[in-house]
DNA sequence: TTACATCCTCTAGCCACTGTAGATTCAAGC
DNA sequence: GCTTGAATCTACAGTGGCTAGAGGATGTAA
């Protein structure tokens, strides 16, 4: 028998995040003491436990929802499960072809600013001017997905 | 003189999006008709394509609102705009090597996986349990920052 | 003048939390 | 049994960067 922040503890999680699952559904609701407090069990913790990682693995709650779903029901097939990994593979992928453009256009922005004046300054000009860009990036998409 | 819906489709921007970088300070309260309406100088565009541009490449509104002073400022030296671009190249860089080992160990779960009952699911198993990551990525960080 | 696209303000919602306020409960020490 | 103080409870507001919608006013072309 945990309290939540036990809970919390083992799993790295804020108290006030797993109340915060519980209310969207996430987690279960658990039992209580007769004065109201949360008591969890060992099952609840290994529900937690995948949540988290799941998320520092990039998924999004709703992904996750999904996955506990079908972690939740053995005699599925795992061609769901395998779904959702690739789909976040293929998101994962997309961001980080996103990001070395990003990259090389802020490398190349620092690179030529030598110093001197704000008015002379290429890291402003270039922000300036979307001409000056070699690469492409005019999609602002996925901006709630971090990493 | 431009329409807010005629700058909004020059820069790519949503009307609402414009209003609301007025309503934080981002752009200036631009002249109005007699009847009320919003009308827009080229000044105003040129700041609001410098806005879309700089977030294109990743920087935050508040990193803007920097750059923005700094480029109000001609005669000020450009190191301070050099060290914002500097930083975000750092976070951009960072983010990519945590997308590098997300797309490791995403890439490990699939190929590991090779169909079946969810039961035997290695997708699910390796969300189960983190001892089963070869790369480590305990600290959910920077959650808001996107791409 | 009439139609209708565009504009206005205001409010609420998105994700995944985080922080705070003020009240209650639990467990340990005396 | 009593006191103390840490942990818990509920409820609500705020984060970034918008986006969507209601309900009404304005601008412009035919």
């Amino acid at each position: 028998m945990l309290t939540i922040g036990s809970l919390a503890k083992k799993t790295g999680t804020k108290v006030q995040t797993i109340r915060y699952y519980e209310q969207i559904g996430l987690m279960p609701e658990p039992g209580r003491t007769e004065g109201g407090q949360r008591r969890y069990e060992d099952a609840e913790l290994d529900r937690l436990s995948f949540i988290r990682h799941s998320l520092q693995l990039g998924f999004s709650l709703d992904a996750i929802r999904e996955l506990l779903d079908l972690s939740d029901h053995p005699e599925k097939s795992c061609d769901e499960a395998d779904a959702v990994a690739r789909r976040q593979l293929r998101q994962v992928e997309q961001r980080m072809a996103r990001l070395k453009a990003l990259r090389t256009e802020l490398k190349r922005m620092i690179h030529e600013c030598s110093g001197g004046r704000t008015a002379d300054c290429r890291v402003l000009e270039v922000l300036r001017d979307h001409s000056e860009c070699l690469t492409e990036h005019d999609d602002i998409e996925a901006r709630l997905g971090w990493h």
